[in-house]
DNA sequence: TAGATTGTTAATCGATTAACAATC
DNA sequence: TAGATTGTTAATCGATTAACAATC
């Protein structure tokens, strides 16, 4: 019998991760919830009751830990995986991930690129050499790819996605706009840019 | 007494005014909820108490049109607009949404490109040239920008936001990593794309 | 008319908030 | 001890799903 996660809940712990990580930089040594809700405008009951889904962390009348619980908070999101990403399809956004810093920090490190553009395949972006999305099954594995990260075209998207799960990737990272079909459960996370920009156009038109 | 609409409800209105223009393209003059729920996989009710907050845009026993239906969403989301950004930060992402095109198909244009680092000043990026952010308030007048883009390093986003505020921006689109204080209301969005991707490490650590 | 489909009310489900005993 | 703070149960709130009358 499975407990249930709320996805709410899963989204809240990178902030946590992320606060505390800065904590740690400001050599503090205990937090509670209160102070981590004030820094985040998250209430302490919220954030005490997404901790208590995995377990007991603090110390009742002291607070938490700084580092037990960044460290904890990172075992359960599975940071310490060293996970392994493969670009597919590297145009502007595309060669902008591959260059992205912000990841090698959480254990995320682009392994390989792959594009189906003759005029940048060769190419090396970060000492990576962009390869032919036809031999992707074989860089996928010689690569040890975990994460398939979808920058291609909404169009291309689907196959791209089909041939991802061939070769063997455990997760994709969508940013192409369309509603993606994958086996059930697979694990997906979308990230719609278009969907944030319509969501700020509507609520500066109700000004 | 304002209504209050959920924000699942407008995150999922840009999806329905993605697949009518999709279907649009296909021809198709009427849509029911029940089609355009199998395609986003949202449940028809779903769809049909979505709208229904914002009017009646179907026809019992027919279902919607497809064109009027469109419209209609690009209203309620404020698409119509022709909304103006400048990006702060021209680094790799920065750089990557100016020269995105898939905002300009909804209505967003870039019109100025703001960046501190004098190696990158004066350059020109889809025909765009680099400014100063010394000189924000005045680029973002001239240029009757709408929307400021965050895409500066996490330390500087605070007071790269109140800046933009001051100069008049009327919303934010933020890419930098950390919880940005601003007025009560002032529309904000955050894309944090770190927490998709720790959510997705999250559910293929669970596999 | 019979079948299809919306718009809306009612029922259910799930997430957040409040309250508080335990305990440091 | 008194004050602080967690972990957890109960209460509330809000969002989704189900049901169905209206009507094309």
């Amino acid at each position: 019998m499975k407990k249930l996660i709320s996805q709410a809940t899963i989204d809240r712990l990178p902030l946590y991760f992320r606060t505390l990580r800065l904590m740690e930089g400001e050599e503090l040594q205990i937090i509670s919830s209160d102070e981590l809700g004030r820094r985040l405008d998250i209430t302490p009951e919220q954030i005490r009751k997404d901790l208590a889904t995995f377990g007991q962390f603090g110390r009742k009348g002291i607070g938490y830990d700084v580092h037990d619980l960044r460290n904890n908070i990172g075992n359960i999101l599975g940071l310490h995986n060293k996970w392994r990403l493969a670009i597919v399809g590297v145009g502007h956004l595309g060669g902008a991930l591959a260059n992205y810093g912000n990841f090698a920090s959480l254990g995320f490190s682009v392994v390989a690129l792959l594009d189906i553009n003759k005029k940048i395949i060769g190419k090396r972006i970060n000492g990576i050499k962009i390869e032919n999305s036809a031999v992707m099954k074989e860089i996928i594995a010689e690569n040890s790819v975990d994460i398939g990260v979808i920058t291609v075209p909404a169009s291309e998207a689907q196959i791209v996605a089909e041939n991802l799960i061939k070769a063997g990737v455990k997760g994709l990272w969508n940013f192409a706009p369309i509603k993606l079909s994958v086996p059930t459960n697979f694990p997906l996370v979308n990230e719609d840019l278009s969907v944030g920009l319509s969501a700020l156009s509507y609520h500066m038109s109700k000004n």
